[in-house]
Parts: structure tokens; C-alpha cells; sequence
RNA sequence: GGGCGGGUGGUGAAAUUGGUAGACACGCUAGCCUUAGGAGCUAGUGCAGUAAUGCAUGGGAGUUCGAGUCUCCCCCCGCCCACCA
């Protein structure tokens, strides 16, 4: 009966057997509910698979197998989101084409996957590289295109003068490239751009019902950035004539208008240019706009920076509030991209105007007082961005400022507006490796999208993967593939050499999941309307203002379409935290910190790495590694080993162990569906403590821990099972089902407490009655001791739990 | 500056609605066993104290019979965003 635990040969032979047997592929199958659980589809990278992917994995594997025995019919599906720089810039360096060491990444990747034992049903793998799926994200983008929420704009772009491309905001970190960490500058150049703000509100008021983590919802939130403000004109003149002219202004403190002492226009606002004829000082203003331009993000938005700006002579506003003129500005504190690229500055209630108004003598008004009632207000030593009531604020002085708000507006003709932080989505990249954008650039015809029955549009095969010096992508010297017919007028026309960013393919795999092989649509109809949407969703917090608000906007889309029959993509999204190097800090190849899975496979085997990750903390927060403890994991799940030798087919379980078993059965279920994996891992290491004790145990009571330990550890439980003569899998049997009843205890420890102070416990039958619970307690001699000679005021019971002595 | 998390033994951490703080695990200590191992078993392990007992959940106040948990003030750490009007 008795052998060895010997990890290697047990999970490489379940693992073999699984695939043969094809245990986890699903098909549809109306009779039974679905569960669609998703990971991120890695990026395959040269480094191969991080501890990172195997804390996520094993997560969702636990609840997809978890549900499997629930009775579901579940999707849990793996892939590969397989364009991106590295692969590109590796060319670079050894010119080893792209796809070539993507294959060599994939291939280790899918071993190492295999090797953890997760339940993903390989018969749908995909890989956002193969022209069988990318012809469908070119489609996509096409049907963007039609419907005009694809389109082309010369821009101001985040260029990265060390990778020569084009990044979108969310890939500028601090100023500088997200890649390689090189500062990024501003450069005008014709970019495709999507629309995601014509879907600002739908992604933000969308999101209320939808079952994610809260601080996912408030990431998204804020990075959509929705603010309501009003936008007020206010009359230019110029010192010759009164002229038509007018700055809009946006803001979200109308109440404050009688305090706008200046306004201040961005570097790049166009009035300048129309007014330049009246300005006075226009050489300086043009100097100080193109040097603001020039500057890289880094040092525009540096921290503690002294504001600058540049007074317009020759110009000068009027606050429509009070007629008053007060003079205008430049400055790049002031966003271009944001509101209208002006605003009304009123130092006195806002840190940034007061700041600015320090540096260069400005005048501020106190409008807005936190003490009532007061006619006058001085200003403070900062700026008061609290509520109060209005003064020097003529006919609206004395009214709260949250009323003064309404009425001001209405009084200066104000405009409500809602603006955003959310900008529309820079596609291009100027990039070998991504997906082609299908469109011909026809000199007669503009752009025309590339006929549908004509994709995928394929990646040619090139020598040559740098960026030329126009900052054109590698595309571009291709010139067979380059040139070509315009689809319309069948004149000569050039291919779109841009690519779209890594982010594309992302975008919608999860819907390519249902229905992998179908070479006529994305997916169809009826896998869709099985499948999606996704039910329970993992990734990186990283990911939240990305890849998620992307896939949303697309699978919106989508849904506008009547391609897809959900409005959202995932119905639950949930996060895993970091997994650190040993003392906290992060793993990365440069401090040769990381930990590589296969090794610590080898060694303990998967079910021992699994259970560690799973058991050394709550799965949403960070966590450095720790080897030591890795070992108590291997010392469980021997135990449980060990247990064979005490089964015996006619034992019979006592009662203690009988209610440990039903509660710990309720607590592993509640505890997977809440992410509560530690806790979960606990309570099996405390029955197993517990079963260690029993003089035997009863072959189905040992069949129920196995059962209950199977998410986690797959491989020993298979093993093990196998041993008791179970012929079908464990991973196919049913999840042992929990007696109520049976789970309450029959006796509880009471404590007793003397004034709030413990001063001893009882252990009483269960749903003890308050005067048994006091006579009981009035028998324990310290208890006794206490009370002697003192006056009971009261007496706290609490059933289950305590009950407390108040003395007077 | 804004948003979101956190702060509990030597370590990772537990702790329904306020009700035995430190479950479970690592480490450590002592003993046992041995085919000497990255092994197993038994007992112990928050701090102080021989003990009774007292003190302990970042700091300070408060509410309560009773606070890790609720309220107020303060300190520190992490992540994300950030001259967003």
C-alpha cells in the first residue's frame, strides 16, 4: 500500500493522461449552465513565464475546477497576445525575424503552462499573430472605419526618439517611454486615431452595475475623467478697436467668476495666431509658445517646477460678471488638450492660479468666504478652494457659493459642458511587428478600406525592421507589398505602412475563444450567444485603464453592430496583487531576482507551487517570495500523502470529526468564490491536523478531503484517488456536498467575562440558555472568587459567546 | 495635490453583525527517533513576570459592559493618476 510521494513521475503521467484524455475541452452544451473564466493571454516573452502569470492561473484554474464539480460547463481557455516590441527589437539586434522567436517563446511558454497542470482546454489556443486571427481584428477596425470611428489626423503624438515610434498616452509613464524609459517629446504627424470618447459616457455609466473590484470601477472612472463645468465667453479688446473677438473658458467654479483677475490661454491655442496683428509683444509671446512646445513631457510636467507665462500685450479681456479688463496670458500650465484650452485664472480659490499669480503680481479677490455673514473677505495665504458665502460678488453676495454657482452662470450666459480626461486612442504604430491597418491610400480616392473578401491583409516577410529615418514604419521598404491598385478606381495606390498597436489583438480574443477554428466569422452566433459574456474575468490592476477600456469600447462596438448580443464584455473582474522577489522588491531580469517557475517545479512539483502561491496571502496584495515557506506547503500535502495508510473501508467517523468535515466543506466553497485561498488552504491543513489524530478514516471521508484539496493541488489528489480504485477522474466527480446540521458544533467554548475583563471560559452544549450559561459560570471558583461580595448591575449575554458580569 | 489600498508576534498572516487578538504556516527552543535528511514525531513559542496577574493590533482621544473592528485628530508605508481649470 505504502509508496512514496514522488511528484515528477505523478504529474508528468496525470498531465499525459489529461490531454489524451481530453478532460477539460467543452463544447456548447444547453443542458448544462455556462461559466466562461478568463486570464490575460500572455505576451510570450523571452524570459519565458513569470511566478506572476502562475498567481493568476492558478486562481482561476482553482474556480474554474471548483465550478466544473458544481456541475457548470466551463470555458477556461488559453492563448497568445503575441505582436509587441520586444520580439521587434530582438530582431533588431540579431535580425532573427519576429516570428521566429515568437515561436520559440510559445512553444516554452505552452510547456511550462502544461507543466502547472491548469484545466485550460487547448483545443482552443489562439495567437494574435496567426493571419487566421488577426484577418479578424483587421475586420474589426474596418467596420470602424465605415462607421467613421476609425479616421486619420495630424496630432500631436508622444514620439519616442529611442524605439522612433508613436505611443499613446497610457504608454508615456513619468514623461518618458513605458518600453525603454527614454524621454518622449511632441511631434506632429498624421496618425490613425478610434473614437473611444464618442464612448466616454457609455464606458463610465456602464460600469454602476457591473460585479468588479470597486477600485477597479474608480481607476476606470477617473482615467474617463468625466467632469461637468460650464464654459463662459469672455470679450476680447484690443487696444485700437473693440474687436468681435472672444476666449471660451471652461470651468467648474463659475461661483468664482467675480474673482477671474486674468485669463490664461495654452501655448497652443489658435487665438493667437488670428490675434498676433494686435499683439505687441508678439515675438516674445511666439518665442516663449515654441520653446513650451519643444519641451519634453518630462520637464513640462516635472514636479515642483516654477510656473512660467508671458503677458499679452496690446490685449485684454472682459470679465462679463463686473465689465472689468484684466489682461491675458500665456502659460503651460495650461492644457491645450483639455476643456477648451483656456481658462479664467481666480487666485484666490485656486492653488495653481495662486501660485502663478505669486510669481507674477497679480491681483487677487476673496469672493468666496468660509466665515458667514461677512461684506468683506481677506484673502488668505492660500488659496480657499473650500464652500462659503459669496462676497464683492455684487447682486450675489451673501448666497452660498453652490447657489452663486447656478446663478452666475445663468447671468453670464454660461454654457454646461462635460469634458473629458479620456482622449481619443492613438492606433498607429510605426511598427513592423503588429497587425497591417487595412487601408490602401489611393491618391484619387483618399483612403479606401481594403475589400473585405481580400483579408487578411498579411505581414510581408522584410530584411530590414528598423524604422527609417523619415520615422516611417519598416513597412514602408517593402515596396511590392506597398504598392498596389486602388480597390475603387484600380489606379496605382500604396498600402497603409502603420500598424496597429499591441493593444488591437487584446481587444477581442476573448470572443475569438468561443469559436476558435471559424474561418467565416469571428465567432458565431450561436457560440456567442452561449459563451458571453465572460464570467469571471482576472488580470493586472496595470491593465484596468488599458487593455480594459479598450476591450469595453470594442465590444460596445461591437454590440452596435449586432455582432456581439451583450453590451459588456465581462460581467466580473477581479485582480491578483504582485508577486515581489525575495525582501519585497520587484523581480526583474536586471537584478537577477527572478524566480523561474520550471525550477521550483522540479523541485517541489506544481501542486506544492500552486498551493504556496495561493496559501501565502491574500490574493489581492503584494507578496514577496519566500522559499522557506514553500516548504510548509510540500510538508501539507505529504500529510495528506500519508493519510492513505489510515483508510480504512468500515471506519466510522466520531462526531468532533464529523462536524470539522461539514464545516470545513462550507468553508473551502465560500472561501474559492470569495478569492479567499489562504484561509481556504488553512482550514484543509487544520482537517488534515485533525485526521492525523483518528485512529482510521473512513474511505469516503478521505475521498471528500480529496475532493476539496483537488482545485488546488490536482496531480497528488488524481494520484491518490486513483489508488481507491475510482476508475473516472477526480476532476470529473461531483464537489462533496456539506450537511448543515451536521457542520454546528455541540459544544462551544463560553467566555466569562467580569466588566468587559476575561476572567474564564465553559465549555457548554451549544444554544446554552442564558440562566444555564450564569449558573454555570457561578460554579467556577475564580469565577466565584470575582463575584463574591459584589453587586451585580447587569449581566451582558451574548448566545454562543460570552456572557459578562457588570459590577458595580 | 487627488484617488485607492494598507500599518497586528522574529516572519507571511487569521479574526460574520463590535464579543477569547495572533487561527494556519514559516522560523526558533527542548526532547525523541533514525537508514543522518532540505526527513519524521512530541511539547513549547506575543511581551513582562516564579506566579497570581498585568501589558499588547502605528500614535492620541472618544463612544461602549466590551474596540484590531465604530467616530474624531495625527503619523507612516504601498500602488495608480497628476499643472485636468
Amino acid at each position: 500500500m505504502h509508496r512514496t510521494y514522488d511528484h515528477k513521475s505523478i504529474e508528468d503521467k496525470w498531465q499525459k493522461r489529461w490531454q489524451q484524455e481530453k478532460l477539460y475541452e467543452v463544447h456548447e452544451d444547453t443542458s448544462k449552465k455556462k461559466f466562461y473564466c478568463l486570464i490575460e493571454f500572455p505576451y510570450p516573452s523571452g524570459e519565458g513565464l513569470h511566478v506572476g502569470h502562475v498567481r493568476s492561473y492558478t486562481a482561476l484554474d482553482i474556480i474554474a475546477r471548483k465550478r466544473r464539480a458544481n456541475g457548470y460547463n466551463v470555458l477556461y481557455p488559453i492563448g497568445w497576445d503575441a505582436f509587441g516590441l520586444p520580439a521587434e527589437n530582438y530582431a533588431i539586434k540579431t535580425n532573427i525575424h519576429p516570428a521566429v522567436t515568437t515561436k520559440k517563446n510559445t512553444d516554452t511558454y505552452r510547456r511550462q503552462l502544461q507543466s502547472l497542470g491548469f484545466s485550460f482546454d487547448w483545443s482552443r489556443e489562439i495567437n494574435t499573430t496567426d493571419p487566421a486571427y488577426y484577418k479578424w481584428t483587421q475586420w474589426i477596425f474596418l467596420q470602424l472605419f465605415k462607421k467613421g470611428l476609425a479616421y486619420k489626423a495630424k496630432t500631436l503624438v508622444n514620439w519616442c526618439p529611442s524605439c522612433k515610434t508613436g505611443l499613446a498616452n497610457e504608454e508615456v509613464v513619468d514623461g518618458a517611454c513605458e518600453r525603454c524609459g527614454t524621454g518622449t517629446e511632441k511631434r506632429e504627424r498624421e496618425q490613425w486615431m478610434l473614437a473611444i470618447t464618442k464612448y466616454a459616457d457609455r464606458l463610465y455609466d456602464d460600469l454602476d452595475p457591473l460585479d468588479f473590484w470597486e477600485q477597479i470601477k474608480t481607476q476606470q472612472r477617473n482615467w474617463i475623467g468625466r467632469n461637468k463645468g460650464v464654459e463662459i465667453d469672455f470679450p476680447i479688446d484690443t487696444n485700437d478697436t473693440k474687436s468681435n473677438e472672444k476666449i471660451t473658458v471652461f470651468t467648474t467654479r463659475p461661483d468664482t467668476l467675480f474673482g477671474a483677475t486674468y485669463l490664461v490661454l495654452a501655448p497652443e491655442h489658435p487665438i493667437l495666431t488670428q490675434l498676433q496683428n494686435s499683439i505687441s509683444n508678439w515675438k516674445e509671446v511666439e518665442g516663449y509658445c515654441k520653446q513650451a512646445r519643444a519641451q519634453k513631457d518630462i520637464e513640462r510636467t516635472a514636479q515642483g517646477r516654477k510656473k512660467t507665462g508671458i503677458e499679452l500685450f496690446g490685449i485684454s479681456a472682459e470679465n462679463p460678471a463686473n465689465g472689468e479688463r484684466i489682461p491675458v496670458w500665456v502659460a503651460d500650465y495650461v492644457l491645450s488638450q483639455y476643456g477648451t484650452g483656456a481658462i479664467m485664472a481666480v487666485p484666490a480659490h485656486d492653488v495653481r492660479d495662486f501660485e502663478f499669480a505669486d510669481i507674477f503680481n497679480l491681483k487677487k479677490i476673496m469672493v468666496v468666504c468660509p466665515h458667514y455673514p461677512k461684506k468683506t473677505c481677506p484673502v488668505l495665504d492660500s488659496a480657499y478652494t473650500g464652500d462659503g458665502h459669496m462676497v464683492a460678488s455684487g447682486d450675489f453676495n451673501g448666497q452660498t457659493n453652490a447657489e452663486a454657482a447656478k446663478n452666475i452662470t445663468a447671468f453670464v450666459h454660461g454654457r454646461e459642458r462635460v469634458t473629458y480626461k479620456l482622449r481619443d486612442w492613438v492606433f498607429s504604430r510605426q511598427r513592423y511587428w503588429g497587425e497591417p491597418i487595412p487601408i490602401i491610400n489611393c491618391p484619387t480616392c483618399g483612403f479606401v478600406p481594403v475589400p473585405e473578401e481580400q483579408l487578411p491583409v498579411r505581414l510581408p516577410m522584410i530584411e530590414n525592421f528598423k524604422t527609417n529615418d523619415a520615422g516611417e514604419s519598416p513597412l514602408a521598404g517593402a515596396t511590392d507589398w506597398v504598392n498596389t491598385t486602388c480597390p475603387s478606381c484600380e489606379g496605382l495606390a500604396k498600402r497603409e505602412t502603420d500598424t496597429m498597436p499591441n493593444w488591437a489583438g487584446s481587444s477581442w480574443y476573448y470572443l475569438r475563444y468561443t469559436d476558435p477554428h471559424n474561418s467565416n466569422t469571428f465567432s458565431s452566433t450561436e457560440a456567442l450567444a452561449y459563451w458571453t459574456p465572460v464570467d469571471w474575468y482576472n488580470g493586472g490592476m496595470e491593465h484596468t485603464t488599458l487593455h480594459l477600456l479598450y476591450s469595453r469600447f470594442w465590444h460596445k462596438f461591437l454590440f452596435d453592430e449586432k455582432q456581439v448580443p451583450t453590451s459588456e464584455p465581462y460581467a466580473k473582474r477581479t485582480s491578483q496583487g504582485l508577486v515581489l522577489a525575495e525582501g519585497g522588491a520587484k523581480m526583474s531580469k536586471s537584478k537577477g531576482n527572478v524566480i523561474n517557475p520550471d525550477d521550483m517545479v522540479e523541485r517541489f512539483g506544481a501542486d506544492t507551487l500552486r498551493l504556496y502561491e495561493m496559501f501565502m496571502g491574500p490574493f489581492d496584495q503584494a507578496i514577496a517570495w519566500s522559499i522557506d515557506n514553500m516548504v510548509g506547503c510540500r510538508r501539507f500535502i505529504e500529510r495528506v500523502w500519508r493519510l492513505q495508510e489510515k483508510v480504512k473501508q468500515d471506519a466510522i467517523l466520531d462526531e468532533d470529526t464529523s462536524t470539522l468535515f461539514h464545516s470545513t466543506i462550507e468553508k473551502v466553497g465560500t472561501d474559492i468564490e470569495q478569492m479567499h485561498f489562504n484561509t481556504a488552504i488553512s482550514s484543509l491543513m487544520i482537517l488534515t491536523n485533525h485526521l492525523e489524530k483518528v485512529s482510521s478514516i473512513p474511505e469516503k471521508a478521505y475521498k471528500d478531503l480529496l475532493l476539496l484539496l483537488a482545485p488546488f493541488a490536482p496531480h497528488i489528489t488524481e494520484e491518490l484517488w486513483s489508488f481507491l480504485n475510482e476508475k473516472k477522474s477526480i476532476h470529473t466527480h461531483p464537489w462533496p456536498l456539506s450537511d448543515v446540521h451536521t457542520a454546528l458544533p455541540k459544544t462551544v467554548t463560553i467566555v466569562v467575562q467580569i466588566n468587559g475583563k476575561i476572567r474564564g471560559t465553559l465549555l457548554l452544549p451549544s444554544q446554552s440558555a442564558e440562566t444555564a450559561v450564569r449558573e454555570a459560570a457561578e460554579k467556577n471558583e475564580n469565577i466565584a472568587k470575582n463575584l463574591n461580595g459584589k453587586t451585580i448591575k447587569k449581566i451582558i449575554f451574548v448566545k454562543e459567546k460570552l456572557i459578562n458580569f457588570v459590577l458595580l
